[in-house]
DNA sequence: GTGGTCTAGACCACG
DNA sequence: GTGGTCTAGACCACC
């Protein structure tokens, strides 16, 4: 489920941390279901379970997911959560768009990005 | 003309690397036109030479500007430059638009921003 | 392994650079073996690291070593370099050999240069 | 007839140099032929006199041209030097080869870029 | 321990 | 004065 891209430059407890925040965010998985513990994840992967541990960590004060001592790590779903997470998209999203303009790309070409993304879906 | 942002996360030479590509393709920085040497934009930002060096070093590297010995830094635009830098922007936006749709923003959303920043420029 | 020529007026950091491209294109280094640590190789050959640092990022620019942080540095093979590589060979061979046609070098002395260099490899 | 390339990493007056050498060489210019003074192909140049000066050194430190007192600067040729020059190519040449053979690049290949470059001038 | 960035200060080649 | 390289020494993030 999870892939380490080692030419990524990003440490990869982020690329962990990001990669589960997208599962989660996509709706893969669901709300209170378990993850795998520190260890077997960190086997998996084959990288050190420090590792896994701080990504943990970093879900947990995002508000991603909740531990519960002695039993594992679990999902935790809520609407403002992905409300915030969609703003904080948007933010990112219009600052896109404004280098797009100042840097001389037509309105069409941009129109045209989004039209070729949203039809794909309706296929 | 430059500003550094010690809260940003990124390293020194790439905000300079950064603001300057932006500066040359925006239009400000002329063909030809001669940059700051090494030494004065560094006192100026109150940092390294060695810093600057490092930045005008991946400049030329990428293609944005040429040095002389014993004269200094030129700007060196040309039309090719633009039309790449334009492409990978471009790329980069398609992603961008792809992450909106998979979070579930409405195709209305990202439409709105478009207009939102395009027209203000009509203005 | 490596050797540093202070005759040679090309900079250290390009000397070791190449030196290393060369171990790796003639196989001699195999791919995702780890190289020697910044600090190792610098005390080893007794220059600053922070030259084989620049030396070592060339390296990844150019797509010859991945690096891992707080892991090491290590070689990133595959075939397509090895051609690209083969090709910007033969770009310069032929530069060589049409300046030998310009001076006056004829056909029959550059032949023989090659079949020398091949034959030798029969033996 | 010289054309300054700012892209070109040499310096300037070794462009200079080389330039004026190969002119000599393929025999544009002739024996005791008379070279521009220093002053105007600076002009013509839109350089620095000095740097033609060092290039003018340089050439006369190589045999290549003598200067007369208040006169000029003239070619000097002479069979020895044209042979050394060969001998030179030569030597670069077989290094080049060996390079070629140990990156694996077959003998056939070598042969073809040899004949394509010499039938050329058969034409 | 690893790589990566930065500073301070020096030296060289070039024009 | 200009860029380019190098050293020495430091600090940080990552694993």
């Amino acid at each position: 489920m999870i892939f380490i891209d080692y030419n990524d430059k990003r440490p990869i407890y982020e690329q962990v941390t990001e990669k589960i925040q997208t599962l989660i965010l996509n709706g893969v998985l669901e709300s209170d279901s378990k993850l795998p513990s520190v260890r077997s994840l960190a086997m998996e992967l084959s990288i050190n379970p420090n590792t896994i541990q701080r990504a943990y960590s970093e879900l947990e004060r995002e508000g991603f997911i909740y531990s519960v001592k002695g039993r594992g790590n679990f999902v935790k779903m809520n609407e403002n959560l992905i409300i915030k997470e969609q703003e904080k998209l948007l933010i990112k999203f219009k600052e896109n768009v404004e280098e797009l303009r100042a840097r001389g790309i037509l309105k069409e070409q941009a129109l045209a990005c989004i039209n070729e993304a949203y039809e794909e879906v309706e296929r």
